[in-house]
RNA sequence: GGUCCCAUCGUCUAGCGGCCUAGGACAUCGGCCUCUCACGCCGAAAACACGGGUUCGAUUCCCGUUGGGACCA
């Protein structure tokens, strides 16, 4: 079998969106499973409204992601010549025409097709023109076969027929010398030598068309595959209605490259029950019979559940390493990086995001904390007094802070003194993160650190004090 | 309007004629665990759009209807 080659052709007409991920993702598993190549390519022949920008935020998102390409990118814009030679071979075979018709003319046409209930088709005026008139500006037209049908053997879908009766003579050349779209994909795909087509099923009515194209040309024809759309929860197609759609902005509210790939692919595509995957894992189960027909719907939540679980799954140094921009972005720093381990492997398990892993912790950041006057009544009273003495005394004793020696000295206390832990715990939870929640307390002790604990419960003690 | 695609719980999906009194997951609601919060565990509610065929038997195959969606330089 030949060796598959597959690509993602983005415009840089805007940011890189949670659709063009998903189906940048299937070509790249899709090459990745058959050990083939990805190839990118940069569709920027829209000069209006392509800008260098918006290439270096895909370029930048797909290496997020992990996606990374055997080939390019090369961009259409240095490939004119090409699609030139390309066209002038298709003229001078016959295959295509100059077209003299006024853009506003056909538009007008178009309108008035539309409006008595017609399909606005082009009618043909210049496909046998006997004078071409001279002097005046043309686009070049092909002229697509009328008779017969084009089948397309799509890979997801299955075999859809049209009649080439529906397929016009589409521009394939403008006015400026531009290729159009249509004819721009076949000639790439066509001299990469792409062997599979994975695209957005929104590109099936132009399939025909192009693999007329490629027949014109003398070109093989590649494998499609159309993937479905995905949808926003009101099942209109995914824009910005619908909040973040840039791929970036996750990144920025924290989430994690494999959470999203994970959820992304999954959106679509299944393999049994399974919902929670590591790349490898995509990469070896990836397959297009299993991707769905039907469209989806974007489900923000369960991507929190996704994210959640691969924050899980990460391990205590790698992820501290992906925090690590979200302290500093809050504006704290990390003095101590083996606390900071300790710290994040107690905030694993509780929380979705790597944003709301700072939020929750942030009493591990802060050189001071603030506790509200109404839990300072509630659990700051003088009679746990005694038992902060007691603490701060044998901490400061402590040779080695690990929370198993921390956790005797709280159960030499509570012997002691006949009581459990949650008349004990909750005070000292308050005292040392000024709030109710947090981890267990004897792993919240130790990664908050010696040091720190001993003085936030100076601090608790001088608060009663000074309250009674 | 024309052409094309799609149709299982609210959502993502399993299912490729009998294993289905339809399975899993997110979300929701109970309960357990427990030093708080999470995690985890247990449980509940929740779907084959409708109508015809084909078949001994349809969620699964075919047709139609309805409903969504896409494309029409």
């Amino acid at each position: 079998m030949k060796k598959v080659r597959t690509r993602f052709p983005p415009s840089p007409t805007g940011k890189l969106h949670i659709g063009g991920v998903r189906t940048a993702l299937f070509n790249w598993l899709f090459s990745r499973h058959h050990k083939g190549e990805f190839i990118l390519r940069i569709e920027d022949t829209d000069v209006e409204r392509s800008s260098k920008e918006d290439v270096d935020v895909i370029l930048e998102g797909l290496k997020w992601l992990g996606i990374d390409w055997d080939e390019g990118p090369y961009f259409q814009s240095e490939r004119l010549h090409i699609y030139q030679e390309h066209v002038k071979k298709l003229l001078d075979e016959g295959k295509a025409y100059r077209c003299y018709c006024e853009p506003e003319v056909l538009e007008a046409k178009r309108i008035k097709a539309l409006k008595e209930g017609r399909k606005p088709k082009y009618d043909g005026t210049c496909r046998n023109l006997k004078n071409p008139p001279k002097d005046k500006p043309f686009a070049i037209r092909f002229a697509s076969p009328q008779e017969g049908k084009t089948i397309v053997n799509d890979l997801i879908k299955g075999r859809i027929e049209f009649d080439n009766q529906e397929l016009d003579d589409l521009i394939i050349q403008r006015r400026n010398g531009l290729p159009t779209y249509n004819f721009a994909v076949v000639v790439d795909d066509a001299t990469m030598g792409i062997t599979h087509v994975i695209r957005g099923d929104d590109h099936v009515n132009n399939t025909p068309r192009q693999i007329q194209l490629y027949k014109a040309l003398g070109y093989p024809l590649p494998e499609f595959a159309h993937v479905p759309m995905i949808l926003g929860n009101d099942k209109k197609r995914l824009s910005k209605r619908h909040g973040a759609t840039s791929i970036m902005e996750y990144k920025d509210a924290g989430y994690l490259a494999s959470a999203m790939v994970n959820y992304l692919v999954r959106l679509g595509w299944s393999h049994g029950d399974q919902e929670i995957f590591t790349i490898d894992e995509l990469i070896e189960y990836f397959s297009l019979d299993h991707v769905g027909k039907s469209a989806g719907v974007f489900n923000p939540e369960k991507l929190l559940w996704v994210n959640s679980e691969h924050i899980k799954m990460t391990d205590d140094i790698e992820l501290s390493k992906l925090l690590k921009p979200f302290v500093e972005a809050k504006g704290y720093k990390i003095d101590d990086e083996n606390l900071f381990i300790k710290q994040v492997a107690t905030l694993k398990g509780r929380a979705n995001t790597l944003k709301e892993m700072v939020e929750i912790g942030a009493y591990y950041f802060k050189e001071e904390v603030e506790i509200d006057p109404s839990l300072a009544k509630k659990f700051l009273t003088s009679n746990i007094l005694p038992f902060l003495e007691f603490l701060i005394k044998k901490f400061s004793q402590l040779t080695s802070f690990t929370k198993e020696n921390i956790q005797q000295i709280f159960i030499e206390y509570m012997d002691k003194e006949k009581i459990k832990l949650g008349k004990i715990a909750q005070p000292v939870r308050v005292a040392l993160t000024g709030g109710t929640v947090s981890p267990g307390i004897f792993e919240l002790i130790e990664a908050i650190g010696q040091k720190r604990v001993i003085k936030r419960l100076k601090q608790a003690q001088n608060l009663i004090k000074n309250n009674s």
